[in-house]
DNA sequence: AAAATATAGTTCAAGCATGAACAATAATCA
DNA sequence: TGATTATTGTTCATGCTTGAACTATATTTT
């Protein structure tokens, strides 16, 4: 029960750490992540670039707007689908993403350095089993909120 | 350079998880944190409590004044220290709060149930050392930080 | 084709989180 | 003692994040 307390406060150190470190960039940290995800990227779809990052459409939304503000990035229309935008990075944007990303390898590397690539792999590999875990959980949540009148089972007189 | 990427969506679905669970209990993510500490030790400053929880002292300040509307927490006066308030938990706080530690224990449990004991403490024990490292590093920007008129060596003129 | 449904994106209100500036009190030092 | 320095808590402005309501366009059904 304790371990996973560790994994919550190794979190938010690290979070701490890349965020000073990429200030100096003018990027916070979910800016940077969109950032590097369209470099990666380029021509994204904003709902696709949610789902990917776990967040809501809303807030991608408001913040391609702060970051297309700042030159890094470019909403272009789509061109067969009216309603899309697709996502496009500046010159600017990724000469900073080249730096960005030079720092999130940095403190990974300060991460992991010390360990063996086994231990990686098998810490990696919990990791991947826990999300699965946790989806199917979730999807379960999901599921009993759709018909939250009969929760479970054949109609139980209350 | 990826395991620790899995290490953020997991986090990223374990708190989607445990924010959807405290909810019926009109607690959030942040609420629980404060309301979980001030019943395990109650008479806790809030200052002491930002520490424990790694956020900024206004935080916990403004997260202490809803719970406290709320009816699940008390400021009292230190004994001694006029700055000093004391937080107690309310009947009703303590009674959330068994709910909450239910609801918590049962996630960590669908995480972790499926992992024999010396996996998890092989887990625990390598954040326990990236938590080392990056507190190291943490100390190093702040150190960095604390002088930056004239960062390093001996005086050198401009 | 017309109607119903689904998807892409935006805006808004609310809560969370931070750092800076501040007030009050404590602790240390000269 | 009196002055400096540190600590405790609050308020404020700013930015992040979400879910709900909305518009517009695509897709599917009938």
């Amino acid at each position: 029960m304790g371990a996973w307390l560790g994994v919550v406060k190794t979190y938010a150190l690290c979070e701490r750490l890349l965020t000073q470190r990429l200030a100096p960039l003018g990027l916070s940290l979910p800016r940077n992540d969109v950032l590097l995800n369209v470099v990666r990227d380029p021509g994204v779809g904003q709902q696709d670039l949610a789902r990917r990052l776990l967040v809501a459409r809303s807030n991608i939304s408001m913040l391609v707007t702060e970051l297309e503000r700042q030159g890094l990035l470019e909403r272009r229309p789509h061109p067969t689908d009216l309603r899309a935008r697709q996502l496009f990075p500046t010159e600017a944007g990724r000469s900073i993403a080249v730096d960005a990303e030079q720092v999130l390898a940095g403190v990974v590397g300060v991460m992991l350095d010390q360990f063996s690539d086994e231990q990686i792999d098998l810490c990696a590999g919990m990791m991947g089993n826990i999300q699965g875990s946790l989806r199917q959980q979730l999807k379960e949540m999901a599921a009993g909120q759709g018909h939250q009148a009969r929760p479970e089972g054949p109609a139980r007189p209350s």
